[in-house]
DNA sequence: TGTAAATTCACCCTTTTTCGCTATTGGAAT
DNA sequence: ATTCCAATAGCGAAAAAGGGTGAATTTACA
């Protein structure tokens, strides 16, 4: 038996949600409410597997009130429901803890079905919005695909990392078996190819610009 | 109609999906083979919408075919379908240009959807799959999270910023408008704080563990 | 095989950074 | 009222980094 929490402004839909639940075999709706003004009352008051969380509501948005349930009762799955489609709604409602993030087009059967899927530990997501999350993905965690590597040969690389590994010139020497001079010259071509004037920038832009 | 190619090195699920594709309205396969020994070639003389890729086959991987495809026929979707539920094998997938990522355990109904979903532009994915790319994508941009703010005061935190920008303690102390000597107080207490001994580690820390 | 690029190294000199010690002021907490 | 601390600032010395110039040696590749 799987008690799920409703947290959805629109009465019609929370009424209709709590009897579908209610009335299906395995799932028990453990309270409905309109808004997130007694949020962590509500959920201490009323024990729950699963919270079906509106992201449009008056007063706290659905994203605010999953970071709060997140870091209240981390062990509740959030499922995002709306009707937008944002970039930033899913980003945010992601980094906010969601564990799915379906739409309201949703029909009956996809909403137990998602919620099931959370329940045991899935992500369930409209396939629209698992596309907007692997472009995310992609943009955030690599901006390296498209981003040149400045045309550092490899012992310029080397010498990059150690410098990014928080090494000094003496360090990197020694590491590299090479002598103090050498590391100077590679740094002063690093910096040229880079367009940087310290190691401070040249870390910032190699972190940032994935090379290392 | 959808077009589908397919690479998939079992000859048994490589005829079935063929003898399905073909057989289903909307669908027909566009052609199929064991490995990818002549990927580029095939798939120029057998134009597709869609491929449906396994990634554990002889010679060349599926991930490293996904990354050919995209490269060079970037506008074919890639359905990335495998026994393996490893996070290093989504994180490749997806970094390579996979649009979707589902389980061999899916039904043949449930390929059939997952190839429309991903040929109007969505991503199909196994809920199983879909947390997982969600847990690496809040790992890897937000390690966030979790990681301690070292107890920098707010000023500390200026000098943090400007430093990670590359200025030098001459250009922070003008741009926070005190002496080049209370700049060098506050790096002090900051490598302190951070247990560093040099700017490149400092900076090296700051964007990694989030604080700038 | 010959040329370009990469890697190596050595001086010299300037600027910046790092670190130690000290000290005052003003606000917040006890 | 006193203590704590952030923020400010100064001085000085040693270490590190940055920048110019030049050059030898090795590697890559056309």
């Amino acid at each position: 038996m799987i008690n799920i929490a409703i947290f959805e402004d629109n009465k019609h839909l929370r009424e209709t949600f709590e009897l579908i639940l209610n009335s299906t075999e395995g799932f028990s709706c453990a309270g409905a409410w309109p808004d997130c003004s007694e949020l962590l009352e509500n959920l201490s008051a009323n024990t729950c597997d699963v919270v079906l969380m509106d992201i449009e509501m008056p007063g706290m948005s659905g994203i605010e009130a999953t970071k709060l349930i997140k870091e209240n009762f981390p062990n509740i799955h959030i499922l995002i429901q709306t009707v937008f489609f944002e970039d930033d709604y899913i980003f945010n409602a992601i980094c906010a803890g969601a564990s799915g993030y379906i739409l309201k087009s949703t029909t009956p059967d996809g909403y137990l079905e998602a919620i099931k899927d959370v329940q045991s530990g899935g992500s369930p997501m409209t396939p629209g919005i698992a596309r907007k999350v692997i472009e995310l993905f992609r943009d955030n965690l690599q901006p390296s695909i498209s981003s040149n590597d400045y045309n550092l040969t490899t012992q310029e690389k080397k010498v990059l990392q150690l410098l990014v590994a928080g090494k000094s010139y003496k360090m990197i020497a020694s590491e590299l078996f090479v002598s103090f001079d050498t590391v100077k010259s590679h740094v002063r071509n690093i910096y040229a190819k880079l367009h940087v004037h310290s190691g401070t920038e040249a870390v910032s832009l190699a972190i940032r610009d994935k090379i290392v």
